[in-house]
DNA sequence: ACCTGAACACCGTTCAAGT
DNA sequence: ACCTGAACACCGTTCAAGT
């Protein structure tokens, strides 16, 4: 299984079939369906064991001990460090079925949810504000990773080293690009995400405190 | 190439095989290579072509008439529009390879950047101002988008309708959550865009003002 | 000029058969 | 109990051959 996500993160999704995956462990790939059903199943796999290296991961996953800002500042930065270290495996989280459909957003494991909403009860957040704070956290947190780890990742599929012959592509039909180029070229992801969290943490704060009106 | 789309739109991504697309189109499936090279191509044909529908759609692209906040209110509410049509086909727009990759966000058509940035110009915004709008802007955009979508769409594959036998999935080790089901399985995403998008335009008018500091 | 059939290398998956 | 070989139905893609 976990073979399986380093396949993934070094070959691409795309790259990961039963027979490569097989002879890569030195057994042929039919010996694979002893284990699991089925190619579906191993996704569902690989999806499960990044979900639980994040819960399992203690400087992410622990009870709110410095104020539940503090709680989800690790959680997000925990997130998304180990959502950046599988890119290409990352956007399988979403696009997999959720173990539970119906929650908005949905997602796949409840063991998260359960201690997510525990944790902010536990720092006297009312029902409705943590499922308030619940929605826009995930929405905000797995919408910015997703985008992020797209412009990693970038499974292609086995599309050969492409030639460098790609020019800054008719840049000169755009002038107002290519005057910001330098400023548009540069890599602000991690600060944006710190920004977006931080005034995120704020809108919560507000949900808070608004629950005794 | 517009039958591709529809061909998503109804068989999702994986069931659009070369071979099926052709006879869907009533020829067989070699036919296709006089018209495209390959099956990676057809895939970035598809995404232009939803890009595309968006640049064309008069209600969305248009310069500024009533202030740059409705401009992007327009923007916003018109590509969700577009991608809550698409479910199966939008989440290419991200994976896909962009055309100008050193583009933070990178996007796949630069045609859209400059008018983007031409429409806040004529607003005012000066050049830092108009980088930054457009940093925020589309990673909040394309991130809500991305994580809506898929909670739509959802590809699985060709896997046959799944039996109802799947129980609300051993909720009772989950109080919490068996609790708060009710709230939690509502769907705000039209509500929460809402008012995502309110909270970033007053951090963008922010930055407009700023940019005289 | 456009389409087709046959072919090749690759999939996922099944199953009878080997050890 | 675990692995394998051969087989089936399906891919993407090429190319010589048909009209």
């Amino acid at each position: 299984m976990t073979a399986a996500v380093a396949f993934i993160d070094d070959q691409g999704l795309s790259g990961l079939t039963m027979r490569r995956l097989g002879s890569s462990l030195g057994v042929e790939a039919m010996s694979l369906y002893r284990y699991i059903p089925g190619r579906q199943e191993l996704l569902d796999g690989v999806v499960d064991t990044i979900v639980n290296q994040m819960y399992d991961d203690e400087e992410i996953h622990q009870s709110p001990q410095h104020g539940w800002q503090d709680f989800l500042q690790r959680l997000a930065h925990g997130v998304r460090r180990i959502a950046l270290a599988h890119p290409k495996a990352f956007p399988l989280v979403a696009s997999r079925p959720p173990e539970a459909p119906w929650l908005r957003p949905p997602l796949r494991n409840l063991k998260w949810v359960e201690s997510f909403l525990d944790g902010l009860a536990s720092e006297g957040f009312s029902d409705e504000a943590a499922v308030a704070a619940y929605r826009a956290f995930t929405s905000f947190l797995l919408g910015h990773l997703l985008l992020e780890v797209s412009s990693l990742g970038a499974d292609v599929g086995p599309l050969d080293v492409l030639e460098d012959d790609s020019q800054p592509s008719s840049l000169a039909d755009y002038p107002r690009v290519r005057r910001l180029h330098g400023a548009l070229a540069e890599d602000h992801s991690a600060a944006e995400f710190e920004m977006s969290l931080e005034n995120l943490l704020e809108r919560i704060s507000l949900l808070q405190t608004e629950a005794s009106s």
